[in-house]
DNA sequence: CAGAAATGGAACAGCGGTGTTCCGTTGTGG
DNA sequence: CCACAACGGAACACCGCTGTTCCATTTCTG
């Protein structure tokens, strides 16, 4: 046994660093257009030995959990670039939206494998769901959201529509800012309080 | 080889008939719960022995074909039902929007494995898709829909809309009706014109 | 009830992905 | 420049799924 990827403390070299990075972004991409993707598949788009993979990720529950937890700390890091508490409900929310849709292909990920973050973080909801349905509760308040809905399905309203507009811009050929325009213009509705 | 479960013309027996839905209505719980999920898991659900699959469906593309057409099917009769040609055009969409609400877990299939359907009947557009966004551009026309929103986008909308609310009575507890109505109400929203 | 249809289950070979080991090669940093 | 870290690739055993064959058993049907 004696794995030498498990990096402890030892300042983690840079290059170490590197091709980590290279795996996962690779398995970000790789996963999210077909989730029965083989290692060698990852390795392949990352440039990297398939024996390299397993150096850094020695099975393949490994690699996913760390996907998940990268996904979720992006996740977190967007969530607070769009200063929810901010301004109106509404605005925020398009703020979270606009952040969000830049997460690109790992919001796939997010949709389609949520066995990545429940299984990883454990956590059946993250940090970031919970800010986000505090947001519409806020909104709901303040009178500035649709007060009939219920905020939960509000959220997954959200999701739903940045997943239909990352799709849209992913399969047929729609363009990104287009896909967003229309996403925000429908979420403003959707949401808007009646 | 000599396979006899082509089932040509000869009148085919009505419990092999039987036998055959049960696999395929397994199969639609299945597949849809997990992509992956083997043949054995699919005959075990079925009450049926894995070689029996075989026999019905040789090879597993050919259950998925079998399954595309299936649904296909299902989405047509669905389509007829909701009479989409009759009255205003937001009315219709509700009527669409229920009656797709009935295919449950087809649902899933139609969204999380397009090869389905693109794959068994080979066109990418189904029939029922050019039917939804004639409607649209009628509600357009007419001014009861939003005209600012793209009629494919609105499509893609709808869509996502129906798998957010199955996925909330699926995966949390959500009354299906409850999650029904919630969904029409965003719908309603959504579609209308601005 | 007898024959045919339909099924279940065991058993088998083949395939592809996985996880691991070993060793030679590259390249990075002190 | 030289030692050590990092990597690539071959090879291996293992496992689960697949597709197929064969035969015994159950279940329709005339």
């Amino acid at each position: 046994m004696e794995h030498d990827h498990i990096a402890t403390a030892p300042t983690e070299t840079a290059t170490r660093a590197r091709t980590r990075r290279a795996i996962l972004d690779a398995a970000v991409t790789v996963l999210s257009a077909n989730h029965g993707a083989s290692l060698a598949d990852v390795a392949e788009a990352a440039g990297v030995g398939r024996t390299t993979v397993h150096r850094y990720f020695a099975e393949r529950s490994d690699l996913v959990a760390a996907l998940g937890a990268d996904v979720r700390e992006r996740l977190q890091e967007a969530t607070v670039r769009a200063r929810v508490d901010e301004g109106p409900a509404p605005k925020a929310l398009e703020r979270l939206c606009l952040e969000y849709f830049e997460l690109g292909d790992r919001l796939m990920l997010l949709f389609d494998v949520p066995q990545f973050l429940s299984w990883a973080g454990f956590e059946e909801e993250t940090d970031s769901d919970r800010v986000l349905v505090r947001l519409i509760e806020r909104g709901q308040a303040e009178g500035t959201v649709d007060a009939e809905a219920d905020a939960e399905w509000l959220q997954n309203v959200l999701w739903s529509l940045l997943y239909a507009a990352w799709m849209q811009a992913r399969d047929y050929g729609t363009p990104r800012h287009t896909a967003l325009t229309s996403c925000l213009h429908t979420v403003r509705k959707a949401m808007a309080a009646s």
